[in-house]
Order: structure tokens, then sequence, then C-alpha cells
DNA sequence: CATGAATGAGTATTCATTCAT
DNA sequence: TATGAATGAATACTCATTCAT
């Protein structure tokens, strides 16, 4: 043993499995209770761990709370690419990370929530979590879209008003779903806002 | 002199005055610093009263909110059916209102940062105000789609459907819009919007 | 009518009368709630006059106070004094007087509140109300006391003696009949304190 | 080191010190102020701690407040028990009580002001902590005198007239004594209540 | 005289963060 | 490394009093 090194060794996997357990906690409790009313006291006794540890794993609350929102959005991103991992068809893989957002967040509601509680608590952040990892992720979505495009099969119209319009969709389901407590299932809301995304509401020859 | 009490009368036009000053006072810095930051010693000071005035005319903080954020919601759909008030096409009626939706939100960030405050900060509130506010004028909208769709101008399909779908466009518009710091023009985005759904985005045939 | 006044004279029953309305809603209000509780907005909409009235007779709501603990220990003399008036025994005088103040202050519950109170809130008057007016009535007891004592109807001892213990009887037992919930008669709780007074507990030669 | 919990282990004789310390000052402000003016922000400096420290004991003022009443009154009826404790005649006994109970409030004038001041803040608590120690330890001084009456020491009469007629003596005095600046010694005033309580006022044969 | 709108000093309590052990 | 005791800044609301009308 080399002189000068004493006690434990510092274990990174022990470190970091513990971080995850503070997240999972923390991320819990601040959807259940909002991030003004998130105790760090009463986060530390429901890990059994004293406040001073969680302070070892997180500088701060406020770190702590972007953490969970940050972990969020990578597992939303993570659903959507496992689900349309074994597509071929273009756009069925755009059919299918619609289909997988709208359904990870109504199965994961709290995520919803620390997106909301991010935005509402600190309106000064430059770019919310959930657009950054949008922002990060969008060139291969692009790409699609001007593919779909030049065979035809899409309307030509600029790549930035999909983005644009279907990211509006389906944000804005995001909350209205959680929020507004609605009555229709999960099924018809996400064939509701395929077939208009598709389809427009237009009859052909309508428009006049 | 008239018989009866004597003494200085209440004055209902100045109390009238009196709370809407507060209630303009109170918007702006709700939106500006949000709900926990807002102090209402400091409202009372911008206004160059005493606290305890603002407390005559607002028993609490959470009412102030509260009506502040009722009043944006009614402004909102006096906006919205000012605009379409001379409209006879009701397709033109639906779509003055899309574009009114969004320029008015867009001309009124204040608007939605209080919607937003009001979910994060009161999140079991039954009913966020700006749904109470939609629902309550829901009906007229129903009955014009219903009359399109009859009159083959519309593709048939779920009333609910395109209600649904367009308040999640506009509800993430909103949001999009106020937060994600957008760097294209308010025209151009309405233009996607409104493009998107009336005609999907797909090319006739391109489903297959 | 002479030059230089103008206007409704001041009409003194018409002012005494309103002052006695304001003390005895006063009077009732700090009985119920206790001083700090008691709220002159409250008061004033009781009388249904502007609060304003109630500063025209009352300058502080302290002075209210006082006047109204004033008041009181008046009404206990004029009790007493008014039980005692036909007696012509001297010890029946005594006695009657120590009846009319147990059955009085238990009639009057809200007086026994008010010495309370004013012992409570005000801890560095130099001389309680209840005090006061006692000391003010002294001496007429006094010289009855000295001449039952000259009689030989009373044992010899100090005058003091006496005023003090039966002051510390009386004033016992006002405080621990209003606030102790006790469950046994009026009736039965004068014979005790009478018998007591005047026997002692001891049996003949029961000293040693 | 032994297995198990790490770090700063909390120390319990440490923080029973720590409570007694606050309770001690506690007791010492309410008294001097009142319940009211007492200010835990004052009580925190004066203990040359924060005033989170002071509500890491203490739940709040009122809880403060009560903890220190009970112990007043448990002290009391150590300092009556401690005295009676080598007596054997059981007449002596009472006497020793009755000596000791008006000595120690008479030494401890800011016991009786705590009990005024909880009377007075909190009219409605079902039986003021004197009364509830009182009546906790009623039963061996009801036996005594039971005792005593059969033995013919004590005249025939209710044992409740006894302890009633006591209590209100007791509690009297020891209200006049603190906030009506009595003049005369200690030593006197004892004497007075005990020979009146004893003897009573009349000569023999003076009733008639 | 009478009113009640306006005022602002005053106060209990919470909780993120630090740091002695 | 872990703990939890200690800290003190921060905050909504009440109510006695004043005074314009």
């Amino acid at each position: 043993m080399p002189a000068g090194r004493r006690g434990r060794r510092p274990d990174p996997d022990r470190t970091a499995r513990r971080r995850g357990e503070i997240l999972d906690a923390a991320t819990r409790l601040f959807a259940e209770r909002g991030y003004p009313d998130t105790d760090l006291d009463e986060l530390a006794s429901r890990l059994g761990v004293g406040k001073g540890t969680v302070y070892r794993y997180f500088p701060s609350k406020e770190k702590l709370f972007f953490a969970a929102v940050d972990r969020a959005m990578q597992r939303v991103l993570e659903a959507v690419n496992a689900r349309v991992a074994g597509e071929t068809d273009p756009l069925r893989i755009i059919e299918g990370a619609i289909r997988e957002h709208v359904a990870w967040f109504n199965a994961n509601p709290w995520a919803a929530e620390l997106v909301i509680q991010e935005r509402a608590q600190f309106r000064d952040r430059p770019k919310p979590t959930y657009f950054a990892h949008r922002d990060a992720n969008l060139e291969p979505w692009a790409t699609l879209l001007r593919g779909l495009m030049a065979a035809g099969r899409l309307r030509r119209m600029p790549i930035e008003r999909i983005v644009d319009v279907l990211s509006e969709m389906l944000y804005g389901a995001l909350f209205i779903d959680y929020f507004a407590r609605r009555r229709r299932s999960l099924k018809r809301r996400t064939e509701d806002l395929l077939d208009v995304m598709f389809h427009g509401i237009l009859a052909p020859g309508g428009g006049r």
C-alpha cells in the first residue's frame, strides 16, 4: 500500500448508486409537492440519511432539482428512441415517436410536473431543459423529414413548420393531459393528434 | 344635508378604479417575479399606498393572484370575440380565432406567465382558470364546427378531436412561444399552425 | 339666540347615553374575547356606528378598557351596598356583604374576566382598579369590625387580619369560581366560606 | 468505531440541559413582559442562540409557555412536599403546606405571573395548569383531613368545604400578594391566614 | 358630528445551508 | 465520510389610530 493513502478509497459505483437513489427520491418529492414545498429535511429522512449527506452529492436544492429534470428529459428521449429503433419506414418512425411521447408523459406525469416547476420557479433560465434536450436531438428528425418530403410523401413546406407545430402539439398535449384532468382515453387522444397532424381538418376542397 | 347616515360616504367609482389599479400593478408584478417572489409590500409601495390598502381590496395574496389570472383570461376571450365579430364565413371565424389567440398571447406574454404560475403554485386547484374560461365558452365553437362538417367543408371526425387538438396546439404554442425564446416571426408561426391544422403534413397519397 | 353660536348644541344626555352604550358593548366584547382579541372594528359594527365615533368618546382602546373595568367595579360596590342597606346587625352586614360579593361575581362572570384581563395586559398599572375601589371603600367596614370586636363578638385580632384574609378569600373565590369550572352550587360555596370565615376549621381544643 | 450509523451522535444530556436553559430564560421573560410582549427573537438573543434553535426545542411559543407553567407548578408541589416531609402531626402538615405555599409564591412571584398569563391569554383551556396539578395531588390531603376530623381535631364538616375555602384563600393570597403590592410582612400575613383558617373570626358565642 | 378609507408598525414561524463532531 | 444541531434571513397579514370628506 502506498504511503500517504489512508482510510477507505472512494468507491465510484457506490457513489453513483447513492446519487441515483437521492435523485429518485427527490424527483418524486419535487413532483408531488412542487419545488418550494419540497423540504430537504424530509427528503433526507425518507432516504434514511442525514441532510448533510444530500449536500455531499448535490451542492444545493436548486442543483438537485435541475439534475432531476435533466435526468427525466433524458429518459423521454431514450424511451422515444427505443420505441422507433426497429422501424424502417420513416413515416412510421415519426408516428411511433409521437405515440411514445404522448404515452410516456401519460405514464410518467411527474415528469410533466418537473417541466412546469422548472419553468415557473426559474423564469430566467436561458433555455428550459426540455428544449435543450429536444434541440440537441433535432437533427436526425429533420433529416428524416427532409427525406420524406423529397420522396413526395409529405407536402412541401419548411421543415421548421413541421417541427414547430409538432412540438406545440406535443407540449400542449403534455400539459393539458396532466392538468386539465381529461376524460378521453389515451388511445383516442393519440389518434386525434396523429389524424390532425397527418391529414388536417379540412375536407378536400373545403378551404373554399 | 340629506337625512340618514352622516359622514364620508363610500364612493363606488373610486373603489372600482382603485381595485383596477391594484390589479394592474399586481398582474405586472406577478408576471415579472413569479408568485412566490412577489411581495405585497413592494406592490403597495409601487402603487404609492400602504400595504393595508391592498388588503382592503383583496383579502389575501392568493385571492389577488386569482383575480389577476381571471381578468387576464377574460381579456383573451374578449379579444378573440372582438376579432371574429365581423366575420361571416365560419372557416374564417375559426381562422381568426386562432390568429388572435396566438397574437394576443404573443403581445401579452405576462398572461402566459400567469397561467404557468397558477398551475405551478396551486397544483391542487380543480380546474385552472384558463380551462374554466375555455370550457364556459366552448359551445358556440362546437356548433360552428358541426355546421362546417355538415356542409362538407371539414372532414368527418368527432368534434372533440378538433377541439382537443386545437387546444393542444394553442396551449403548446402559448408556452413555447413565451419561454423557448423562439426566433421565427409571429406571422410565420401562425401560418405554420394554420397550415398544418387545416391541411396536415401528408401529401395526397403520402400515407402509404 | 346669541350671535356666534351655530348648529346643534351638544346634548349632554345624548352624549352620556352614547358613552354608556359603547361601554356596554365594549365590556361584553372584552370579556368574551379578552383584551388583545377585541377588535374595535367589530365593536363599532356591532354598535352600528363608525370606528371614528368610538374614538370620539374614548381616546384609545386602552382607555376604553379601563373605563369598562372601572364601571364594573363601581357596580359590585353598589350591589354590595344595596344588599346591606336595610341591615342593622353589624355581623349580618358583614355576612350580607360576603354573600352579595360572591353572588354578584357569580352572576356577572364577565366582570371577573375584566379583572383578570386588566392584570394580565397592564402589568405595570400602579394599582388594579379592583383594589383601588376596595381601598376607597374600606374605612366604613373597618369601623364596623372595630365595633364588633369591642362588643366582644369578634375575637381580638388586628383589623387588617380580617380585612386581608377576607379579601383573599373573596378574590380567590372570584377567580376559582370563574375558571375552575366548579361543580358545587353557589349556595353551598357561600356557606362554606362563611362557616370557615366565622368559625375556622378546628374543633374546640383541636389545635393540640 | 462501533458499527452502524456514522456521524455526530445526538447527546441526550446536552439536549436536556439546553431545554432547561431555554425554559429558564423563557420563564423569566414571560413573567417580566407577559405572554404577548415576549418575543422569541429576544429570548434567543438573550440566550446567545439563533431563533431557530429555540424552535428546535419547542415547536411553538404557546407550547414553550405551557411547558414553563407546567414546570413552575411542579416546583410548588415539590416545595410543599419537601417542607412537610419530616412532619408527623397531621395538623402541622396542613399548616406547613399552607406556610410553604404562601412563602414559595412570595419568593417566586414570576410563577404567579405565569398563572395569570395563562388564564388571560388562553381563556379556553379546559383546565388551567395550576388546578390540573392541584387536583392530581388532592387525594392524600383529603385523607389527612378525614383522619383529623375522625380524631375530633377538626370540626365536622364536608371535606370539600375545607379544601375549597383553603384553595380560595391560597389562590387569592397568591394573586393579591403579587399584584396588590402589599405592605405587610410575609410572616404576618401567613399568621393571619392560619389564624382565621383555624379559628375563624367570631368570638365564642359571638354569632348571636 | 360621523364615517370608513388609508396606514404601516409589528410578529410567529420556516427551511436552505453550514459545520462541529 | 456522515450526521443533525444550529442559524437567521425572509414573509403574509392584522388592527389601532388618523383624518379627508
